[in-house]
DNA sequence: ACATCGGCTGGGAGCGCTCCCAATAATGCA
DNA sequence: TGCATTATTGGGAGCGCTCCCAGCCGATGT
C-alpha cells in the first residue's frame, strides 16, 4: 500500500499539515522539522496522491495537446515532431503531464469537448486547427485556458496564439528564387482552409510583386501538404506551364513529391524550395524555409502556463520569425 | 461552477447514490428514476469529477504509453503511427485516456518510473523497448499492469507481450526473393540489442537455409532502422559484394535508403524488400513485409484492460502473423 | 517578571465521489 | 388479507489532500 501523508507525518513525528507544507515547498517550516519530514518521505517512498490533491486544489497538473489530424498525418509530418519536442521539454520542466489527443473522427469530437471542458486538464494546446473549428471558442466560453499554435482562419476564434510568420517565410523563399535568376516561379499551396496556406500563398505573391513579376493562376496548384499531393500538383503544373523554372512548395513533403516528379520528368533545371526545414529537407538537400517549431512549442507552453497561473491579458499573439536554409535544390 | 453529483440529485429529486448508480450504469435503478436522473444530468451538463472518483475507486482511467525513442524517431517511423492508432482506437472505446511519453533522456527516467509506479495510471503500454530496459520488471514488482509491444531481448523481463512474428516475416521475404530467382541476397539488420532485429535476421537465415543457400557474413550489414543507415549499409554491401542481386532490409526506411543508393549506383537490377509495409513502402512501390501494427496496438490494449480488470494468467505472449505485400521492387 | 508579538505547528473541515448498509416500497405467495 | 422477499432508494463514512484558524512557544520590550 502506498503511504499517505498521515503516515509520513506519524513517521516524522509531526502533523499532517507540516508534511504538506514541506511537500509543497512552503517556507514556513523550521529547518530541522523540514529535514525530519524529508527523511520520512524518503524512507517511506512517499508520493502525494494526485487525485486527492487535485480534488481540493482544483488543478490537475495535466495539459492536453490536441492535434487536429489523423495519426497518419501527425506521424509523417516532421513539423509535429519538433513542436511536440518543444512542448514536452518545456512542460516536463514545470512538472506537468502531457496528454496527447489526435483529432479523431468527427464523431468523437463531442466526447473530446466534454473531456477538455470537464475540468480534467488545466489547459489545452491546439495544433493544426482546421477550418472554423469551434473548439478554441468553446474552451474560451468554458474558461479553460487554451493556446493555439498557428493562427486559425478567423482571428476571433482564438485569443491566445503562437505562430510563425508564414507570409514572411514564403516571401523569403520567393525572393531567394528571384535572386537566383528564376522568373517563372510556380507554387504548390496547402489546403486553403488553413491560414498557414493562405499566408504562404500571400508571401509568394508579395515576393513576386516586390520584384515586379506578375502572378499567374497557371502557376498556382493546390495540395494538402502530403508528398503525394505535391507530386500530383507538380505534374499538373508541368502540364500547364512547361516553361516554369522554379517551384515553391508550402511544405517539405510536397516539395519532395515535386522533386520526385521533376526528376522523373528529367527537369533537374527546375529549382525547388520547401517549407518547414524538416530533417527530410536536410537529407534531400532541399532548400527550405526554416520554422522554429521547437521554439513555437516552447512558447505555447510558456504562454499557457501564464494563463493557468491567472495572469495575462485577454488576447495575445506571438509571431516567430522564420529564416531560409539554402541547399542544393535552388 | 461545475455541478456536483449532489446538485444533480437535488435537481432530479433523488438521492446522491441513485445518480451515482445511473452514471456508472448500475442496473439496480427503476426505469423512470433513471430517466429523471438522465434528464437532470443533461440539463445541468454534469460530468463526474474524475479526481473525486479516482480518489475512492483507486483507478485513474488513464493508461500510459511509453515509447523508448526520441520524438524524432517516433515521428518519422510510420510503425508508431499504426500502433498508436490501434491503441488510441481501442482505448477510446473503453473510455480511458491515453498518456504518451517519449523515452526522453536517461536523466528523466527516474521521474518517469516514479510517475508510473506512483499510482497515477492504471496500466502501462511499452513500445520499442531497448536493450535490457528494467522498466517492465520494475513495474511488475510494483504491481502496475504492463503490456509490452515487441518481445524484449530477455523474455524474463516482461510478462505480457504482444508481438509480430518477425522471424516468419523475414522468412517470407527471403523465400519470395528466392522464388524470383535471386541467390545472392544481402540483408540490412536493425540494432542487435532489439529482439526484432535478431528475429528478422534469424528469419533471413532460415529462408536461405530452407533453400539450400549458404549464408555469408559479407552479405550482412547493420543499420539502426533509419533511412540514413540503410543507405550507408547498402554502400558498404555494394563495396563488399558487387555481385549481390537482392537486399532484404529490416525496415522500410532502411529499404528506402538502400533503394536510393542502388539507384544512384545504377543498380536497378537489385531487388529490394523492406519490412513494415508503411505508407512509404506503398508509395515507393516497395515490396515489404506487412506487419499488422494496428492490430498489435489493439491487442496490447485488450490485454492490458484484462490485466487491469484483475483477471489473466501470470504470463502471456500473443504473436501476430505478418504477410508479404508484393510490389515493383522485387 | 509579565504582557505582547510573531514564527511554527497541529487539527478540523470539506473537496466530490463510491461503497456499504439500513430503510422503504413493491411484489409474490399462502 | 397478511407476511416474507426482493427491488430500489437514501444517507453515513471516508478516500488523501490542502486550506484555514487557533494554539503554542520562545523572544522581545518595558
Amino acid at each position: 500500500m502506498r503511504p499517505t501523508i498521515e503516515q509520513v507525518a506519524a513517521h516524522a513525528g509531526v502533523g499532517r499539515s507540516t508534511v504538506s507544507r514541506v511537500v509543497n515547498g512552503s517556507s514556513k517550516v523550521g529547518p530541522k522539522t523540514r529535514l525530519a519530514v524529508q527523511k520520512a518521505i524518503e524512507e517511506l517512498r512517499y508520493t502525494p496522491n494526485r487525485a486527492a490533491r487535485s480534488l481540493v486544489t482544483r488543478r490537475t497538473d495535466t495539459v492536453a495537446l490536441v492535434i487536429s489530424e489523423s495519426p497518419e498525418r501527425v506521424f509523417s509530418d516532421p513539423f509535429f515532431a519538433g513542436a511536440v519536442r518543444g512542448i514536452a521539454a518545456q512542460l516536463t520542466a514545470s512538472g506537468k503531464q502531457l496528454l496527447i489527443t489526435m483529432a479523431r473522427s468527427g464523431s468523437e469530437r463531442p466526447a473530446l469537448e466534454a473531456y477538455l471542458g470537464g475540468g480534467h486538464v488545466d489547459g489545452v494546446l491546439l495544433l493544426s486547427l482546421h477550418h472554423e473549428d469551434p473548439l478554441p471558442a468553446r474552451l474560451g466560453e468554458l474558461g479553460v485556458p487554451a493556446v493555439v499554435g498557428g493562427r486559425p482562419l478567423d482571428p476571433a476564434l482564438a485569443a491566445h496564439v503562437v505562430d510563425v510568420d508564414n507570409q514572411a517565410g514564403a516571401y523569403l523563399a520567393v525572393r531567394h528564387l528571384i535572386e537566383r535568376g528564376r522568373h517563372r516561379i510556380a507554387t504548390i499551396t496547402g489546403p486553403m482552409d488553413m491560414l498557414v496556406s493562405v499566408h504562404r500563398l500571400g508571401g509568394y505573391r508579395d515576393g513576386l510583386i516586390a520584384s515586379g513579376l506578375e502572378e499567374s493562376s497557371d502557376l498556382v496548384a493546390g495540395g494538402d501538404f502530403s508528398e503525394q499531393s505535391g507530386a500530383e500538383a507538380t505534374r499538373e503544373l508541368l502540364a500547364r506551364r512547361p516553361d516554369l523554372d522554379a517551384v515553391f512548395a508550402a511544405s517539405d513533403l510536397m516539395a519532395l513529391g515535386s522533386l520526385r516528379v521533376l526528376r522523373e520528368a528529367g527537369r533537374a533545371d527546375v529549382a525547388v524550395v520547401g517549407f518547414d526545414d524538416s530533417p527530410f529537407a536536410e537529407q534531400a538537400g532541399l532548400t527550405s524555409v526554416h520554422q522554429p517549431v521547437e521554439d513555437m512549442g516552447r512558447e505555447m507552453v510558456r504562454l499557457l502556463l501564464m494563463l493557468i497561473d491567472g495572469g495575462m491579458p485577454s488576447r495575445s499573439v506571438l509571431v516567430l520569425t522564420p529564416h531560409l536554409a539554402i541547399r542544393e535544390t535552388s
